[in-house]
DNA sequence: GCAAATTGATTCATACTATGAACTATATAG
DNA sequence: CTATATAGTTCATAGTATGAATCAATTTGC
């Protein structure tokens, strides 16, 4: 009896598909959760908090340069933005060559708010590896790596 | 010279850490990526295609039971199934025994869309999986298993 | 049997994420 | 030195979500 008449090898059996969802699923659901308590540990939105995170070895950024790693629209990058000056955790200013692009600079407060926030996910990351072995560890990272180049390629 | 020293057990590479959270950083967006074309694909918001998601196989649910299976507060539900109710996808009906409940049920054009749905979902995680060795997707669910329970219990 | 407490659902005010069109001001190309 | 292109902002709109207040129906406890 041939198994490749009743599955192809280009098909994959039904219940891999449904485990890999359940898994995905629960995987998101995870980092969302992360997400949200680092918002409301820092006490910032999310996306100021991402804003924030881009700074991080940079010394000035521009709007459209934010705009462009975040992957949104410009016009939402100025309401960001409004909140992290407000909040005085960034400094804007107008670049003396060109005065229609705004300069972006973290103020102290807004480098010791994004020093303790990259400390508190490498603890989270440490925390989660910590839970395997590592051999565990290293084969993990190779098949996330084969994950995510696939899911990439389809999504 | 002893490698403990400089590296004990309980500690984790930082390189390792920060490829960790490079790679769940590139899957959860993968992830958004994935729901809002979905979203776009079949024209309804996201958070009404994964409350008509929960319909799967159940034949009615009530506001509560799905606030329950979503994770949001009642008055969210509300509104998701008055977006699901305009658009002809579900019945909301009282409950004769308890007319305080909410007695809610696909009609036969939910049931369409929920199958499309679920078939789209399918066929994305199928085209996912190809793309890997049948060894490299079995060990993959492995992990994914593996680093499932770890973020559950650490975020 | 009925007042008091509980429960299910809804409404409303508020906050956050995001888009896209319209507009202002500045800079550059012809 | 007008045309046009670019950087940023404002505003209207849509979607996700919470929590307090409210209404109606159902239980509980005398």
């Amino acid at each position: 009896m041939n198994q490749f008449a009743l599955h192809p090898p280009s098909s994959i059996a039904p219940d891999q598909t449904e485990r890999f969802q359940r898994l995905i699923l629960g995987l998101y659901q995870c980092c969302q959760n992360r997400i949200q308590r680092q918002a409301l540990a820092f006490d910032l939105p999310d996306a100021e908090l991402r804003c924030l995170r881009l700074f991080d070895g940079k010394n000035d950024l521009t709007p459209k340069e934010i705009a462009l790693q975040m992957g949104v629209v410009k016009s939402r990058i100025t309401k960001i933005i409004d909140g992290l000056v407000s909040k005085g955790l960034i400094h804007r200013s107008r670049d003396p060559d060109d005065s229609r692009v705004s300069r972006l600079r973290v103020t102290t407060r807004g480098a010791g708010k994004l020093a303790a926030i990259n400390q508190s996910l490498a603890a989270s990351n440490e925390m989660i590896l910590a839970r395997m072995t590592p051999a565990q560890r290293t084969a993990l990272l190779r098949h996330l790596e084969v994950l995510k180049a696939s899911m990439e390629a389809v999504v």
